[in-house]
DNA sequence: CAAAAAATTGGAACCGTTCCCATCAAAAAA
DNA sequence: TTTTTTGATGGGAACGGTTCCAATTTTTTG
């Protein structure tokens, strides 16, 4: 079967030289006369020369090309780290291809593999909700693909990644919904797997204990980040006695879901319960009222991520980070506060 | 440079059989004495064996992998179009990869090529609201990579597509706001370059001449898609000495932004200005008030996008759309009304 | 102007896999 | 038992590029 595309062999046969001064006058080698190389540039470009990055990558053993592995991306939080990441790898040459997981472990597996059978040079990752087995990271790790890991790190692996201070944004959201007046604020965790969910759980328990607000186990509820769960659990924790004052969310859309549970049993917000989501996804500022919310710096996390990568790709030597502490970087957060937690007027004066 | 990959040579080598009977047991084929195959399998499992598909690809000129190309997807409807698409490809067998343009003609161009030179079997399109020139699309259809567009199908190539009926839809939501009585409907348009655009002007122009409401060129102003533009715009509409009473925005994103500019003008909706987007993007149910618009069956775009690619695929013979009329599959779209054309009381009473 | 040095080019190996063809062994048929 | 057919395996070319080394040409130098 003869293809369609143009070979370097074509170019040499029809200026009658050899493949090899083809391939040196394209690749820009300085041993080519230079009637010779501007000849097989035109002949290259009139006959739509397009080279074979499979022959390439084949021969050399290296791609240029990048993985990013997200979990999901209907919300703006995985793109906007994508744009960033794309950002800082191409202006360093490299391809940068895409894989989403819809947060499926199953497709995360194969989607490594995928990923490693086209010899990637690299991955960036932030893992599905569902992971709890990582082999398939340390595999990639065992053929020499580096992984930077962003978000979602799993915990008991040492490798580089970038993450915000989940413990203390978290501590400070609670602060502020305390430094309100709230009193028994609720907490909608994510699934145990994250380890986002245990830190922010965590800043949201030792901001209560500095405020001598006692712990209510009542109100702290672990989910699969479903929006049907939301809104279960959101019922119940409404239907309890004395209700929560407030709410902490895991993330925005869960926050999201939270309030349409809210207002759909005519409580008001912020005046009823105050709520709090995580991300500043490009939604909370549209939802009514707009969402009080921890921003994080999105397209730098991905940049960051990828200038990691960067790094562990030009590092002559592989580092070996089951010997080494792989590096880590955390990027500020900030609370942006909005009118789920105060009302309007308030705000204004500020 | 040795590799850390172990190739088939490796198993060959240990089992002192030829890498012949090594890929045959691998592929399956049935040649292969029951025992060989066992002792290959197990084999290939307890040294990792992850198949090259550079090599393999290289080898074969098929990649079982196509590549799906998107303007941007900060919006929900392109991330739902590729989950569509995963969807069908991943049970047909095939990978896929997605590249985001940014909306950058530039990155187009780069990305068809990157696409072309790893030599995927096909590629599933909508192309950037700058792109003009559409030489990057003919060379791949050149090269018997098979294409299919949708949502934005340049109008001048003849090339299977996946769209919703623009015009009918347009003219149906200016309908819409005809019929609860507004007269003064402005229009945000979008850029020329797309086909949409025209689509979806006319409708609204349609619309206008059917019930007799006189055409006023003051109203209809074409931009670039940027929020910047839309409140530069809006405010100019707004100023007008006798300003619009309704909005017909191109898509949601424009007419969210557009309802912030109202409502920081200290106008009402839908009291004094109706406003209806297009597509139904998941932030038009999350906006304040709820955002009327044409609710696109994204998911179903990209499963149809997908079906239509597989057929050009197992087609035997090329199909060849130089002679051939190209397929167009239309999907049906769906007007969702909701608080920003109609009170909140009206539409309880519906 | 011949010899040495430098620049340019060609040839061949290599990368991992498939696949066609040849070979050989085993099984079936004569 | 011999021949034919079938099944299992090995050998090697092909795919498109890079790269090293050798060969050739050109330029420089003594």
């Amino acid at each position: 079967m003869k293809s369609k595309y143009t070979t370097i062999i074509d170019i040499a046969r029809q200026l009658n030289i050899s493949k090899s001064t083809v391939s040196r006058a394209l690749t820009g080698h300085p041993n080519v006369k230079e009637p010779t190389r501007k000849a097989v540039l035109e002949l290259a470009s009139s006959m739509e020369y397009q080279r074979n990055s499979l022959a390439l990558g084949f021969s050399k053993h290296t791609t240029n090309t990048i993985g990013i592995m997200v979990p999901e991306f209907m919300s703006t939080y995985f793109p906007s780290v994508i744009v960033g990441v794309q950002d800082v790898m191409q202006a360093a040459g490299y391809n940068v291809v895409i894989c989403q997981q819809n947060e499926s472990y199953e497709s995360e597996v194969s989607n490594m593999k995928l990923l490693l059978s086209y010899r990637v040079d690299g991955i960036i990752v932030s893992h599905t909700k569902e992971t709890r087995n990582f082999d398939h990271f340390t595999l990639a790790q065992r053929r020499g693909v580096p992984l930077v890991f962003f978000n979602r790190v799993p915990d008991d692996m040492n490798v580089p990644n970038v993450v915000v201070n989940d413990y203390e944004a978290a501590f400070q959201a609670v602060e502020h919904l305390i430094a309100i007046g709230r009193k028994r604020i609720a907490h909608l965790a994510g699934p145990e797997s994250l380890v986002n969910t245990r830190l922010r759980r965590q800043g949201y328990l030792d901001a209560l204990k500095k405020h001598d607000i006692p712990y209510n186990p009542d109100l702290v509820l672990s989910y699969d980040l479903t929006t049907e769960k939301v809104k279960i659990y959101m019922k119940h924790f409404l239907d309890l006695a004395t209700p929560p004052d407030a709410l902490f969310a895991i993330n925005d859309p869960t926050a999201i879901a939270a309030m349409e549970v809210v207002k759909a049993k005519g409580l008001r917000i912020p005046e009823d319960i105050a709520i709090v989501g995580f991300s500043n996804d490009f939604s909370a500022q549209l939802v009514y009222p707009g969402l009080t919310t921890v921003a994080q710096p999105t397209a730098d996390i991905g940049r960051t991520a990828a200038e990691m990568l960067l790094q562990e790709l030009k590092a002559k030597v592989k580092n070996d980070y089951t010997i080494k502490k792989a590096p880590t970087i955390q990027l500020p957060t900030k609370l942006i506060v909005r009118e789920s937690t105060v009302s309007p007027s308030k705000l204004r004066n500020k």
